[in-house]
DNA sequence: GAGGTTGCCGAAACCGGTTTCGGAAAGCAG
DNA sequence: CTGCTTTCCGAAACCGGTTTCGGCAACCTC
C-alpha cells in the first residue's frame, strides 16, 4: 500500500541491485564457488586467479552480503549489548566514551555493535535471549556485572560467547575486563594516612553489584595495611546518586566523631558529599579531605576540584571488544581475563586534616 | 584449531542446533512453506492451523534466524548510526541519552540499533557505504547535521533509508527530526529584553552545523522582535567546550561596551563564560546573564545554577527511530518530518541589569 | 609410457528461511 | 451429477552466499 513507487517493470520497490557473487563469476567466466573461495583465501586456488578475481570484484564494487554468509557460516559478526534503561544516572556517563569504544575496536575488523535497551532487569534477560535465539549477534559485553548475575547464568548454560565488563561471583567459564578497583581504592586510603588522616570513612556504591564488592575489600585492605581499625560505622552503602551522597555524607558528617576523611566508590556521590560538607560549614579539602573514583568530567570543575581516580572507558570498551572477538573465534574464557588499571588525578579535595578545635 | 572442543559425532563445535523451520514442520507433520506463511499471518491458511502452527513454534522455542530471513525479505530490522569519534566533546554528553531513546525505541519493535565509529568525517561515510553495501542495516539516523552533508548527497544518491536529527542545506528528499532551537534562542533574547537588558551578546558552536546557523537566526530574530539593533561586535563563533567559552567570552567581556547578557547556543560553552566572567569579577546572574541551551546536567550544579533550554534526548532518539522505521517501511520522506520543543528551565544565571558605575 | 600425485576448478548440495505456482478437496450453482 | 469457484496446502524455486566432492590436466616418478 505504501511502498513509494512501483514502477511496473522495476520489479519492486526501487530494489537497490546490489552487485552479486554470481554477477561476479558470470564477469569473469568462472563459477561462484571459484568466486567464493578466492576472496576467502582458500588455498586451492591459483594465485592469479585470485588476483584477477579480486580485481575484478573490487571494480564491481561487489560486497558480499553479511546476511547472507551468515546462514551458513554462522557468524554475522556483530558483538551485542543489552542496557538497562531504568539503571539510574549514576551509572550513565561512562556510557559514551565506553560504546565508543567498543564500536571503535569493533569497527577495525569490520564487526558492529548492535546496541538494545530493555526496560527493567527482567527485560534484559529476555532481550539477551530475543538476540542470541534470532542470532543477531554472535556474543554479548555485559556492562554492570552483579556478584549473582543472571545474564551470566544464562550465557554459560546456552553457550553462547559473552565477555564480561567486571567479575562476578563465579568467574567459571567467564571472560572479563576490568579495573583494579581495590587496588585504587586501598592506594586511595594509604594516600590520606600518609597526609595523617586516622579517621577515613567510606561511601560505596550499590551492594548488589561485584564493583561495589571490589572497591570495599580494597578498602578494608587499605586500613589494614596502614594499621587502622575497621569501623562499621563509617562505612555507607548504595550511593550512586549526588543526592545519595549527600545523605549517607550528611550521616558520616554527623557522627559524634566524625570522620576528618571520606573514600567515594563512585564520583557523583563524592559531588553529594560536597553539599553535605558544604550545609555544615566544611571546608573541602581541609576540614574534610575527600577521595572519589571514576574521573568523570564534572569532578574537574567542582569547587574545589575533585581527587579521584580515573576510569578511562573509552580503552575499556575496545578491550572489551577485542576479547569478545576472540572469544567468539574460539578461544578459551580462561585466556580472556585482563586487568586495568584506574589512574589517581590529584586535585584539590584531599589534603592533610587541619585540627578544628585547637 | 581452536574451535574448543570437537566431539566426533556431534558435528562441529557445540552446534548450538536451534530450532529451525522444518523441524516444526516435521513436528506437525506439513510443510515449511505452510509454517512459514501460518506464522507470517498470510491469509491462505486456515485459522486452526495457524493457530497449530504457532503453538507448536512456541513450545519447540523456535525463533526465525534473522538473517535467513533477510535474504529474502531484504529487511534486517536494524537501525544504524555511524559517529565520528574525533567530535569534540562538545557533542558528547548527549549521547548516551539519545542512544537510549533509539535503542528503546527499535526494541519495542523487536528492532535492532547497530552502531559504529569511525575517527574522522571521511571515514564516517566509508563506514556508511559498508554497511548499507552489506547490508548490515536497514537505513541510517543521522546525528549531527552539516548544512552541506556528504553523508545526506551519498544516501540520497544510493537511495537508502535515513532520518536526519537536525536538518541540512537542502531537505529534499529527506525526513528529519528537529528541536526548535531558533524559537529557543529568539526566547532567550525576549526574556532578557524583558528584563532589562539591551546589549546582549551571542556565542554559537561550530559555523559548519545545520543548529548552528539555526540557533543564530533564532538570536537575530529575537533582536528584530525586540527592536534592538544587530551589532557584529557581540557575536562569536564555534565555541563548544569550556575552553572555547571562556575564550570567546573573555572577548566579549573585554569590550569597551560589554554586553550585560550572553547567551550560548551550547551549554559547555556557558560554563567556559562562567570562567570569563569569574575572573573578571563579575557576578553572574546580575553584572551578567548568561542564557544557554542544551540543559546537560552540569548546568544544575554550576554556581550559580546554568539557566538553560533543555532538550529531551532521550525523546529525539525515539522519534528518530520511529521516523526511520517508517521510512524504511515506504513512508515518503517529506511525510516524515517533526519539530520538538526545547524546554526553557529557569535557574539562576539570569536576571535584570545592575547599574554598576551609578 | 604407465601409474600415482598434485594443483586447480566446477557442479551441486546446503544453510534457513520466503514466495510462487499449481493442484486436490470442498463447496456451490444449476 | 456436472462444472465452476474457493479454500487450503505442498512442491519446488529462490535468495546470496559457502562448502563438499570429485574430476580433469599437468606434473612426477620409475
Amino acid at each position: 500500500m505504501h511502498k513509494s513507487e512501483e514502477h511496473d517493470g522495476k520489479g519492486r520497490q526501487s530494489k537497490k541491485s546490489r552487485v552479486t557473487i554470481k554477477e561476479v563469476a558470470y564477469a569473469l567466466g568462472i563459477s561462484k564457488s571459484t568466486v567464493s573461495r578466492a576472496l576467502n583465501g582458500y588455498s586451492d586456488i591459483a594465485e592469479h586467479t585470485r588476483l584477477k578475481v579480486q580485481r575484478t570484484a573490487q571494480e564491481l564494487g561487489y560486497k558480499p552480503m553479511i546476511h547472507a554468509q551468515a546462514i551458513r557460516t554462522g557468524l554475522v559478526r556483530s558483538l551485542g549489548m543489552v542496557l538497562n534503561a531504568d539503571s539510574h544516572d549514576g551509572h550513565r556517563p561512562f556510557l559514551a566514551d565506553f560504546i565508543d569504544g567498543i564500536s571503535r575496536r569493533a569497527s577495525q575488523d569490520s564487526w558492529t555493535l548492535t546496541v538494545a535497551t530493555a526496560s527493567h532487569a527482567l527485560g534484559v534477560l529476555t532481550t539477551i535471549k530475543r538476540l542470541s535465539d534470532e542470532h543477531t549477534v554472535d556474543g554479548f559485553i555485559l556492562p554492570r556485572t552483579r556478584i549473582e548475575d543472571p545474564r551470566v547464568h544464562y550465557l554459560v548454560k546456552a553457550h553462547v560467547p559473552f565477555i564480561m565488563f567486571g567479575r562476578t561471583g563465579d568467574d567459571t567459564e567467564c571472560g572479563w575486563y576490568d579495573i583494579d578497583a581495590a587496588k585504587a581504592m586501598q592506594e586511595a586510603v594509604l594516600r590520606l594516612v600518609g597526609m595523617g588522616h586516622v579517621r577515613i570513612g567510606f561511601i560505596n556504591g550499590l551492594e548488589r553489584y561485584m564493583y561495589a564488592k571490589v572497591r570495599y575489600e580494597g578498602y578494608c585492605e587499605g586500613l589494614k595495611k596502614a594499621g587502622l581499625p575497621y569501623e562499621d560505622c563509617l562505612v555507607r552503602h548504595d550511593a550512586v546518586t549526588r543526592r545519595d551522597g549527600a545523605r549517607e555524607g550528611a550521616i558520616l558528617l554527623d557522627l559524634p566523631e566524625r570522620p576528618t576523611a571520606i573514600i567515594c566508590a563512585v564520583d557523583l556521590a563524592a559531588l553529594g558529599v560536597y553539599r553535605a560538607a558544604h550545609d555544615r560549614q566544611l571546608m573541602i579539602g581541609s576540614d574534610l579531605s575527600i577521595i572519589s573514583y571514576d574521573g568523570i568530567a564534572e569532578g574537574e570543575y567542582a569547587s574545589p576540584p575533585l581527587t579521584s581516580f580515573f576510569v578511562d572507558n573509552r580503552e575499556a570498551g575496545e578491550r572489551l571488544a577485542d576479547l569478545l572477538i576472540r572469544r567468539i573465534q574460539g578461544d578459551a574464557p580462561e585466556s580472556l581475563r585482563q586487568l586495568g588499571e584506574a589512574h589517581l588525578i590529584a586535585r584539590a579535595s584531599d589534603g592533610p586534616p587541619v585540627i578544628r578545635s585547637a
